[in-house]
Formats: structure tokens, C-alpha cells, sequence
RNA sequence: GGGCGCGUAGCUCAGCGGGAGAGCACUCCCUUGACAUGGGAGGGGUCACAGGUUCAAUCCCUGUCGUGCCCACCA
């Protein structure tokens, strides 16, 4: 027998230990193996996450799907496993030392320094794994992988030497993205504008051989000017037209620099004259390519200035006392240094207030410094070419599907990618140096060696690359590394390409626009067929949450707190918001309650014999409520079906919601109280088979949303009472259930039933009649509404608690009178109301039914309406009209008659 | 500067061409043997504003205002 009241957390563990026994989510189950594949490659945690409110969502979704999939009898594959996130990880475990005073990465030296990583992910990386578990992800967990695990490494080197041959991989020279902060280059969308508040100075630069002349540049970063090569201006601009061609003297350089009229200058901006630091401004950089400027780098890799014996700076320079000595200063010292030497001779003509937006890491928060470094990129353009085509085409779609836009955007105007990083936490890029620095590019070193020695005619030494690759590059092989590839397993055969993805919009371009390049170069194939976006749990003022911010609502203690099957079917039914979603509690705890609601309705069916019957036919049953709920069931299933097929997370659970307790709940088991507790009859023993077997179809459509109060529900394993069959399998492998076509007369006749009994209740309600019971007469019942009444007789005095329940020919006097569709109902008033309250009712509601047919006969008398609207409309609108006059009529005879009594 | 959203009941949000909905909150009634974590009945909305298309607009189009996000190389 079940517990009287439910408890969330017991009844997890115990689901848990029992999937894990049956071994219900391992994909390939030998009788699958003749079914359809569907497979979800998870987006990978990071080894060093722990469950935020935006896992559990992407995960529940997820979940519903494989647990949906899975019970239509697919072979479900959902991938599960981890991302080394090489600037996080190689974060936390520097700290760890530091905060342990334990040598520091450098001192303790690389190799050392990856085992030691390796330590902390054996002893504290990945409980992301578990916390998800405890949400209910149905992820074959005996295939975790891991990104940097021996297989996936093999694949990280396989398609880096072959994208390296195809030359969509090469290394070059250029201004990058540089975190001075983490000591490494990062992708440029690793880099957030953030908007600052800063100055804008206004420095004297002299004009060459003409004493007293300056040309006056505008600069948000005066520190950079050590490093300029040119002034700019706009070649139409008059002002400065005489100037083309000829020189400024750099101040405190003294460095003779050039006057380049260039159509970056903008005319309106500032003086209308820029400096140009090729070494530290992308824009400047490519002004500098087109005149061929020089470029000088001003900073060290920590962005302090590293001038004082650098060449490229002393070249044609004369630095004046006291500049040499800023070497080593920050960045954000040097800036207030040049301005005070500036303004010490006479050069800061003036300085403004300005806001700017500032580049900073995304990961560090460091500003982020423009720097000339030797890097790998990829060339990302050549690969958007087919994975932009494999959108369009309709290979792949997104859902919804304006997220296409913003995926088309990004590819068409997308920059290479930059994939070195200077960390020691990741995969070593295989590049080999000879000693002239030519590089050689294979799997292993043994390879690069040969290639060498065939290249130079002998061994040679060789310099493995120090650098190792961006984490978003093995990510980005995840569809298929997982399933075993460059091997061509059995695994990639059946379940690549995967089915489904599913993500939130922040990682379309850091992810999905990548798998779905790398896929397609390296597989031939698109990576996946659909593409779900859901949108991003935000804090209540629309930010991200984040540790930092402090506005982070921790899912684990949610889940303590309502429940995992609660805080998954909120997340569900939320799953339709456009771009933000704000959590509220009170939700989560609403969905507890209907969870509370399912255990109870269970309960109630197991303490009145409602026992699964293996020979009961839902085809045959004969009692009318059985054949209502039984068609109200099979409209919630096709529902629920249809909703998910669309991705609609939060109509499936609406529909399911709705089912199970405005309907199931609230009128079929009250209606079926008086047959259940009632005598042994043949309409019992139905009423008790069909209660069972509905039951399990809603245990099934709500399996997906809330797998462990269903699945404990069901009962996989545990003793059938009174000769009930033992489950065959566990709810998550049951099959899920199949529509069947509704019963219109079933559904008229319970239908007026419920309209009878809300009608009462309504009318007790309002005259505030209290739970006293009542006197009904149906007034004029045609034989076949008579027949009705007596069929259902005990449900409806039960139901509206009735005293008398009978048929007259005419209203009586002095009484109430409800209008049931076609049936006028009378409830005497002696004793209970007045009639001036029941006038003010009936006045109330004629007031009402006025309204709404005045309203109808306005559009039906309209001709345009008739001619152009369609059929169905008309048709509907006339059902509609003929309804409320009917109501209407009765309403006003019910008046009349109170008049004729007074 | 571009792009994408959003403005619907007190709050959080669904709906998106033909009768305005849910959860929570609120009011009233009900401890009837599943559930008071409950049951029943209610109140509450010119669906931001202004035009337009349409027989018909909360829903489609245009604009305005408010609000949020993403992208962008501006001194």
C-alpha cells in the first residue's frame, strides 16, 4: 500500500536505484535494436560546474524528450558527458594552489601541473554528473565521455591535422584579442563590451618643421600613443588638407611620424584628426596595412609597458628623460604618467568626459588589450559556406525558427577563428618547429618527425607548439568524438547524426554554428536534424545569474525543497517564454501540489479496488462514464502527442495538467464515487478496470515531465495486490499510449451531467444556500433527458447534493430555475431564498445573455459578415445565438413567473 | 548604429484572426472516509498607445512610447 502522504526525496532514490538496476536508459537494449534511433548529444557541463537553474531547464527539456522518445519504443541514445573547459579548470586548480600555498603552476612546471589537474578532476571535477541524476536525466551514463579522455583527444588531433591539410588551419601573425589578465589570446566572442565612463584627452601633436603648428588628435587611450605610427586624416577634409603628406613629431618620442589621409578618420569625431597604434588598435591596424605604417608593440603579455630596450619602439625615436622610466608601468598607471608629462609641456589642450564601451574577457573580466602574437586560426569563413547551406536547405532547423536569423547573421560575416591558447589545461596543438622554424603538422610526434627528416634529409630536433587548443574546438566535435569516431563503431553508424539539440540561444554562436561547421567538414553531414532554443533563466531584472552577481537560485535546494518532478514540470511548462524566464517559486510549489494531487488520486482508486485487468477491452466498455473519460483521455494523449512532436514543452504539460486534474480528478472520480463505493455490480467491476487503466495512460503522459513520482507510482517490481499482474517493465520503457477516437454521446451526456451539477452549485453559491441539501425537479424532461436523469442518477444527487430528485410536468411555483442545455432544472425556494434574490439572480444573468445576443445578432445581420466570413464561423456563431436565446427564454419565464407569485 | 524580443488580471506568465486564459494572490462557502498540499463558487483585464488591412484585430501591417537582450571598429 502507498505511504499516505507523498515524499519527494524517498521516492527519488528509490527511482533512481531502480533505473539504474534495469538499466532502462542504456541505449542499444537488444528489442530496440530493430526500432528507429534517437539520439541527444548533451551540451557538455563543465568539469568544474556545478547545476545552475539554466542545466536544469536545458536538461529537463532534454529529459522529456529521451523519456518521450524512448516510451514511443525509440532505441533512445542520450549522450551524457563533460568539457574540460581549459580556462576554468586551469583557474580553479591555480587557485587551489595558491589558497593551499603550494608552488605555483610556472614554478611547479607544465607537466607536473596537468597531472595535478588531472588529480582534482579524479577528486572533486563532475558533480555536475550526479546533481543531474538527481533531476532525473535519462542519459546512458555508462557512456560518459569526457573531453579530454584518450578517444576524444584522438579525434581533437584527427580533425586538426586534417583541417591543417585542407588549409583551413593555418598560423599567422595579427592583432589578437589578448587577456592580459589569463596570459593567453581568446576568440573575439570571448570578449564583452562593457560600457565605461573615461575621458576623452585632446593631445598637441607638433607639425614637422613648422615651430608652433600642432594638429590636435582625440584619444580615449593616451598610454597607446608611445606606440603610434601615423595621424590620420579624412581626405576630404579641408582642414587638414595641407598637412597631408608631411609629419608630426610623436611628443615624448619623438618619433617623426606621418600625416595619411585615410577615410577611417572620421571628420565629426574628435579633431577630426586620429592617431593611429597599428600594434594596439584593430582598426588602426589595418589603417597601418594600407600605408604601410610600422607596428610597434608597447606591452609585455601582462599589457605593462615594455619599452625600455625594445627595439621596434627605439627605432627613429629619441624618447625624452623620464619616458624610458614608465617601463613596467601598467597600463592604467602609464595613462595618468602621459597625460601629466603632456600636460606638463603645454600638449593636453583639453580633456572631456566620455563614455566608451571597454573589451573585457569574458572569463577573467581583464580588459582586453589588442596584441601582435603568432597564433592558429581557423578559417572559419570557407566552413560557414555548407553550414550556413545545411540551414537553409532545411537539413537542419531551428525551433523556433527565427533563431535562423541570428545563426545566418553570424556565419555570413563571421572573422577566423582563433584557436591557440596559451594555457597548459587542454589539447597541445601538434605542430612540430624545425630549427628553421618550419612546421610540421601530424597526429604524433613520431609522424612529425618522419616528415622532418624527409623535409631536412636527417633528424633534426623539433619544438613541439607550446600552446593548446581552444575548449570550444573539441566541443565542437562532440556530435560524433562521443560515438567513438575517427573509428568508424557501430555507435556512429546508428545514432550520427544525432536527432535533436537542444540550448539556449547564449552558445549558438560559441557551439551550435561550430558543430554544425566542423560536423559537416569532418562527417560530411549535418550534425543534427532539429535545433531547440530555449530561453535563459534570468534574475528578476532580466540578468544573467551569475556566483558573482549573487543572484543565482540554486536548483539542488529546489529540489529539496518541492521536489525534482515539480521543479521539472514548472521548468516545462515555462519552456515557451521568448528569451527570458523568470522563476517563481510559488509555481514550483503550485506543481508540487499536483503531484501531491496524482498520489492522492492513486490512492484513493487503490483503497477502492482499482486493479489493473489484463482482459479488460477499453473498446468495450459499456458504461457511459467509462466511455467519456476513456475519449477525454484519448484527447489529452493526442495533445500531449502532438505538443511535444512541436516542441511545445508548455502545451504538453497544460494539456496534461488540465487532464489529470480538472478532469480525471475533479469530475471522473467524484462521478465514479457513488458506482465504486456502492454494491458489486458488473458497472463496478468496469468502472474499477477502466479507473486502472486510465490511470496508467496519465502515469504515462506525465512519465516525461514527472519521471519519479509516475515511475514510483507504477510500481515496477513490487507485488500485485488481489491477483493484479506484476509490471512487466519499468514506466520509463512502458509503451506510450495511442488515442483512441472519441465518444460524441458520451460526451454529450456526461457533459450535461457536469453542466446539471456546476449549475447547482453555482446557484447555492451565489443565493449562499450553504451545504443544506436541495430539492430538484426537472421541469417538461423529454423521455430521452428523463432516461438521462436516471441513469445518472446517484452521480448527480451526490454531486449536487440533492435530497429529491424528480420530474414534473410544469414549473412549480415560488421556485429557482436553472437552464441545463435543452432541460430546465427547478429548485423550490420555500424555506431557502427570497424571491427579490432570486429576481436580482435571474436579473443578473438576462443581463448578461442581453449582451451577448444583442452582440451575436449585430455580426449575423451583417451581410459582409455572411458573405465572406467562413462557413464554420457562421456556423459557430449561430450555434452560439441559438444557445443563448434558449437560455435566455427560460431565464425570462423563471422572471415572470416570480412576478405572477408576488 | 544595426538586429531580435517583450509590454495581456494585483504578481509571474500562456494564448496570437471569429466567445479574454493559467498558476499564485484576493473574496465567500464547505473538515462529505483520496487529498485542507483539499473541494466548491466568485471578483478582477478599453490585451501599452495611435493609425491601417479585414466582414471581423489582443492576435496581421506601420508608427509612437516604454522595456530587455544580442551584435558592431570608432577616436
Amino acid at each position: 500500500m502507498m505511504d499516505k502522504t507523498f515524499e519527494p526525496a524517498a521516492i527519488e532514490t528509490r527511482m533512481r536505484a531502480l533505473w539504474d538496476e534495469v538499466q532502462a536508459f542504456k541505449a542499444g537494449r537488444p528489442e530496440r535494436l530493430g526500432a528507429k534511433p534517437y539520439s541527444i548529444m548533451i551540451p557538455p557541463p563543465n568539469v568544474t560546474g556545478s547545476l545552475h537553474i539554466g542545466h536544469a531547464l536545458n536538461n529537463t527539456l532534454q529529459d522529456v524528450l529521451c523519456r518521450f522518445e524512448r516510451m514511443r519504443g525509440r532505441d533512445v541514445l542520450w549522450q551524457p558527458g563533460m568539457d574540460h573547459a581549459g580556462i576554468a579548470t586551469q583557474t580553479v586548480v591555480e587557485r587551489q594552489l595558491q589558497d593551499r600555498q603550494e608552488p605555483d603552476r610556472r614554478t611547479m612546471g607544465r607537466e607536473a601541473f596537468v597531472e595535478r589537474v588531472w588529480a582534482w578532476k579524479a577528486e572533486s571535477g563532475g558533480q555536475i554528473l550526479d546533481q543531474l541524476q538527481r533531476l532525473g536525466a535519462s542519459c546512458d551514463w555508462s557512456r560518459t565521455r569526457f573531453t579530454m579522455d584518450e578517444g576524444l583527444s584522438e579525434a581533437v588531433l584527427e580533425a586538426f591535422v586534417s583541417l591543417h591539410k585542407a588549409g583551413l588551419i593555418y598560423r599567422d601573425k595579427r592583432l589578437v584579442n589578448w587577456d592580459p589578465g589569463l596570459g593567453t589570446a581568446v576568440s573575439d566572442i570571448e570578449v564583452v563590451s562593457v560600457e565605461m565612463r573615461g575621458s576623452l584627452w585632446h593631445f598637441r601633436y607638433p607639425i614637422e618643421g613648422e615651430p608652433g603648428r600642432f594638429i590636435t588628435v582625440a584619444t580615449t587611450r593616451p598610454e597607446t600613443m608611445l606606440g603610434d605610427t601615423a595621424v590620420a586624416v579624412h581626405p576630404n577634409d579641408e582642414r587638414y588638407r595641407d598637412l597631408v603628406g608631411r609629419h608630426a613629431l610623436l611628443p615624448l618620442v619623438g618619433r617623426r611620424i606621418p600625416i595619411v589621409a585615410d577615410a577611417y578618420s572620421d571628420p565629426d569625431k574628435g579633431s577630426g584628426a586620429v592617431k593611429i597604434t597599428p600594434g594596439h588598435d584593430f582598426n588602426d591596424f589595418e589603417v597601418g596595412r594600407r600605408h604601410a605604417l610600422a607596428v610597434i608593440n608597447i606591452f609585455d603579455a601582462g599589457a605593462r609597458l615594455a619599452i625600455d630596450g625594445n627595439t621596434a619602439f627605439l627605432e627613429d625615436a629619441a624618447p625624452e628623460d623620464g619616458v624610458l622610466a614608465l617601463h613596467g608601468l601598467d597600463r592604467a598607471e602609464a595613462r595618468k604618467r602621459v597625460v601629466a608629462l603632456m600636460d606638463e609641456r603645454g600638449l593636453l589642450e583639453k580633456t572631456e568626459p566620455h563614455t566608451l564601451m571597454v573589451p573585457h574577457g569574458d572569463r577573467s573580466n581583464a580588459v582586453i588589450e589588442p596584441w601582435l602574437t603568432d597564433q592558429w586560426y581557423v578559417d572559419a569563413a570557407k566552413l560557414a559556406g555548407p553550414a550556413l547551406d545545411a540551414v537553409r536547405d532545411g537539413d537542419t532547423s531551428f525551433h523556433p525558427k527565427s533563431w535562423e536569423k541570428t545563426y545566418f547573421d553570424w556565419l555570413e560575416n563571421i572573422q577566423p577563428w582563433c584557436v591557440s591558447r596559451q594555457l597548459w589545461w587542454g589539447h597541445r596543438i601538434p605542430a612540430w618547429y624545425g630549427p628553421d622554424g618550419r612546421t610540421f603538422v601530424e597526429k604524433r610526434e613520431a609522424e612529425a618527425r618522419a616528415a622532418a627528416e624527409a623535409h631536412y634529409g636527417r633528424a633534426v630536433d623539433l619544438r613541439r607548439d607550446e600552446d593548446v587548443l581552444d575548449t570550444w574546438f573539441s566541443s565542437g566535435l562532440w556530435a560524433f568524438s562521443t560515438l567513438g569516431w575517427p573509428h568508424a563503431t557501430p555507435e556512429l553508424a546508428r545514432y550520427y547524426p544525432t536527432s535533436t539539440l537542444v540550448t539556449g540561444f547564449d552558445i549558438i554562436f560559441f557551439w551550435v554554428a561550430r558543430m554544425m561547421m566542423l560536423s559537416l567538414f569532418v562527417t560530411g553531414e549535418t550534425p543534427f536534424k532539429d535545433v531547440y532554443i530555449h530561453a535563459l533563466v534570468r534574475d528578476e531584472k532580466g540578468a544573467k545569474m551569475s556566483k558573482s552577481k549573487g543572484n543565482v537560485v540554486d536548483p539542488l535546494t529546489l529540489i529539496d525543497d518541492h521536489g525534482a518532478d515539480a521543479l521539472r514540470f514548472t521548468l516545462a511548462a515555462m519552456a515557451a517564454q521568448g528569451r527570458d524566464i523568470k522563476l517563481s517559486v510559488a509555481r514550483i510549489e503550485g506543481y508540487k501540489g499536483f503531484a501531491t494531487k496524482l498520489w492522492n488520486a492513486t490512492r484513493f482508486l487503490r483503497m477502492n479496488q482499482c486493479r489493473r485487468d489484463p482482459t479488460f477491452e477499453p473498446g468495450a466498455a459499456c458504461e457511459v462514464l467509462s466511455r467519456w473519460i476513456l475519449g477525454e483521455s484519448s484527447k489529452a494523449v493526442a495533445e500531449v502527442t502532438g505538443a511535444l512532436d512541436a516542441f511545445r514543452f508548455n502545451d504538453a504539460a497544460a494539456a496534461a495538467y488540465r487532464f489529470v486534474w480538472n478532469v480525471f480528478c475533479d469530475w471522473f472520480i467524484e462521478l465514479a464515487k457513488p458506482v465504486l463505493q456502492g454494491e458489486a455490480s458488473a458497472a463496478r467491476t468496469e468502472t474499477r478496470a477502466v479507473a486502472a487503466a486510465v490511470l496508467d495512460d496519465i502515469l504515462k503522459l506525465l512519465h516525461p515531465f514527472m519521471p519519479f513520482v509516475t515511475e514510483a507510482i507504477w510500481g515496477y517490481g513490487t507485488a500485485g495486490e488481489d491477483g493484479e499482474p506484476a509490471r512487466e517493465t519499468v514506466l520509463a520503457l512502458a509503451l506510450w499510449p495511442r488515442p483512441a477516437p472519441p465518444d460524441r454521446a458520451a460526451e454529450a451526456e456526461i457533459g450535461w451531467v457536469i453542466d446539471l451539477v456546476s449549475e447547482v452549485r453555482s446557484f447555492r453559491s451565489e443565493m449562499s444556500i450553504g451545504s443544506q441539501p436541495l430539492a430538484l425537479s426537472l421541469v417538461g424532461a423529454t423521455p430521452a433527458a428523463r432516461a438521462r436523469a436516471e441513469a445518472h442518477r446517484p452521480m448527480i444527487e451526490s454531486l449536487a447534493r440533492l435530497s429529491r430528485f424528480d420530474f414534473v410536468d410544469g414549473a412549480p411555483a415560488a421556485a429557482a430555475q436553472l437552464v441545463v442545455r435543452d432541460t430546465i432544472a427547478a429548485i423550490p425556494l420555500a424555506g431557502l431564498v427570497d424571491a427579490t434574490a432570486e429576481r436580482a439572480r435571474l436579473s443578473k444573468e438576462k443581463g448578461k445573455l442581453d449582451a451577448d445576443v444583442a452582440k451575436i445578432e449585430t455580426e449575423l445581420g451583417n451581410e459582409n459578415f455572411l458573405k465572406r466570413a467562413k462557413e464554420e464561423a457562421i456556423e459557430a456563431k449561430r450555434e452560439r445565438r441559438e444557445d443563448a436565446l434558449m437560455r435566455l427564454g427560460a431565464v425570462a419565464r423563471a422572471l415572470d413567473r416570480l412576478a405572477s407569485i408576488e
